[in-house]
DNA sequence: AATGAATGAGCTTTCATTCAT
DNA sequence: AATGAATGAAAGCTCATTCAT
């Protein structure tokens, strides 16, 4: 039988401009989620707690899939956003650099439920590849891109890599740290800022950009408190 | 009614703590899940194509959940064979990286849905943290560490990170690449060798060792053939 | 697809907290298991017979214990509602404890696969003591007490004993003939009624009560065919 | 497939000139199914415990109803022969209700769980009317009726009733009784001597030998500590 | 006599999704 | 737009019992 919300068109079309209703449920199920584990959460688990039938939320979303996609994308939506203010701001590149792996480790640690559903529901989701949430997350995704075009002239003669591998090797490095830390229960102890100064350095070397690593004079790390011993790792 | 698992029956000596069938069910298993992907394969499916009644795959995998992780683990432990005995008979810092890099990859390439499963049934499980395969990853994971050590001094002051950080912020990225690769559908011309050669140059100046890459004389790529366009990633 | 239950859908108002269907799931499961036995009926058969899915059934009651228990109960109401209207009715001591132990036997005769699932499902299930049905026990059980206290005095002075342990005394006295009369399947040639004016006879007795016994003037059992034969037993 | 343990003629025929073996297999059952509860106990179980394989546990019992059968017999034969050593040592009637109620209801509360093995897997089986537990039940129980004949004359004549039927409400009663107690808990506080006492007296005069009951001088409780409030009851 | 792996029927249960109202 | 009862496929898992060795 297929979905015969083919009325409600206006919610359905891309990503975004949902109503507010949608934006109501994505919050309840987000809360959900993270309170209870998602496989522990059902979509009748969610209608109640948005005040809805369960017809209804299906009104709004026409699969389980659907909805953990669009809760993942909110989430995402609001992790870019901020990175992309981060990299439009930024005074200088390592600082930028910094504050983007400072961002980004913060956000995965303080919504690590959050993350593991990006990861299990979908990144590693059968037929990602062929997902909306792949178009959504790829139209996302420029930011770290012209950040680095703004900051280093010749990016593909220092490293002979595309930007968009750089992309992957940057973020896949950086979530692989983040989610041992999860993994490891250290969130708590964790200390991101030190950590991020570190990895900066760590990236810029490795792109080829580490005499721009002379003159850190702005570099102001949010904090001081640089304790080696949080870095610690053995996953 | 003796077993009639005449099909893959190879009885490899006990792994774990059951009996010997074992290895033939889990190659079963791989088969399957490649073939149909993980979700569309049930126990009663495994069962029937090992040529076992369903109650007997329960005498060796308690949950599906057991069998999944074991497929895995067979996986990741030929994985990580291969990978220590590259990191052990490498010749120099450079090449040892380079060949990880390409094993990696190839790894990944060569079987994605096992991948996906790691990714998917593995690493962002339930309870990930507390489960045995972390112990088994742990256990399995210190090739690249101890090969690091050979080749390079003093890396923690080289990068203020610790071992098992570096180790992630390794593969994290290349395994981010992978998957991008993956998920695009270019594994097919995908040129391994080239991209190994360039990120084995990235990551060593990450790490610092760059200086190291003065004598890369020995190093041979196993190719030359450097399609630029085999790295455009958008993910 | 609405409900096609038209069978045995008597719509009995809400029971519990459930719909109104229940009363009909009920009926067709009561009839089942007096047909083919209990432990031959499964949760699927019931849900066949009653025209509904599986997981309807489901709905109605959250186990097959939840199930036997609820048809128990409601033969268990009937059984006692109508002990109840004897005891209050009673015009006279002997005449009462007659009927209420014609009834109680009448009712086991009747149903016997009724009272061997009582007997095996609930009162001897395990927890029975911490179990709901308990509870419903308990409250439904006070007409005895209240009958014996409406027509005997000092019941405690004549035997020393609680009125609770006299209703125990009583009524498995009554259902241990009851059940023999059933295992040596003697049902159809039992007779009741002359069994129950002698079994009062000594009930009374029993309670210090025989003096009652010289007006049984109105004490007219409501059958005088006193076959001796058929209160052999030898279970 | 028809059981093949015809070789092991010996072990199988009738009830009783079991082998060690299977003494040792029921004593290790019996006590399992103390610990653990009888539902919980598998037959894997039971060999594990008694040191056999499970095949070799079917040697000896060819069905799981078999071995509880036994192990009920055990008990059963164990209970019998001691009401059968009151009956007959037994010095005037009244101490020798008094004595065997007290016995019956001592049994039953320092094995509860045996008791309810008893009235659930076999009392109340599907088919207990043809099972061999049936005819067992009938050869042991002749004690109480031949002890009625001893001490007491003209029992038809004073009840009308049948001797079995006389021993139902007997028994029926007690167990009732005890089984109430078992299920409200208060089988340590229970004060099984003074009921024993009182019920005695009911039943004599419930079987119209309270005459009897004028002699009671040789009745020696064997204890004097009567809590009136041991005999409450609720169920 | 003993073993214990193999069997496989059978059961309960869940939950995403539909659709009559 | 909303409801929520109904659906029913699917799956995981247990355990008494068998039988080749």
């Amino acid at each position: 039988m297929a979905p015969r919300a083919d009325k409600a068109t206006v919610k359905i079309s891309p990503v975004g401009a949902w109503g507010a209703r949608e934006a109501g449920i994505l919050e309840v199920a987000c809360k959900l989620y993270a309170a209870r584990g998602y496989e522990r959460v059902s979509m009748a688990d969610v209608a109640l707690a948005a005040g809805l039938s369960e017809g209804t939320l299906y009104n709004y979303f026409h699969h389980k899939t659907d909805l953990v996609l669009r809760v993942s994308l909110v989430a995402l939506r609001a992790n870019i956003d901020e990175a992309e203010r981060i990299a439009r701001t930024a005074t200088n590149l390592r600082d930028g650099v910094r504050d983007l792996i400072a961002h980004q480790l913060r956000s995965m640690l303080a919504a690590p439920e959050m993350y593991r559903i990006w990861l299990r529901e979908v990144k590693a989701a059968e037929g990602y590849g062929r997902s909306p949430a792949r178009d959504a997350l790829r139209s996302f995704s420029g930011h770290f891109t012209a950040f680095l075009d703004r900051w280093a002239t010749d990016l593909d003669a220092r490293t002979g890599l595309d930007r968009a591998v750089l992309r992957d090797l940057f973020y896949g490095g950086i979530e692989q740290i983040g989610w041992t830390v999860i993994v490891q229960n250290r969130a708590r102890t964790f200390d991101i800022d030190a950590a991020a100064l570190k990895l900066a350095s760590v990236y810029l070397k490795a792109f080829g950009l580490a005499e721009t690593a002379k003159f850190p004079k702005s570099a102001k790390p949010r904090t001081r408190l640089v304790k080696k011993s949080s870095l610690n790792a053995t996953s």
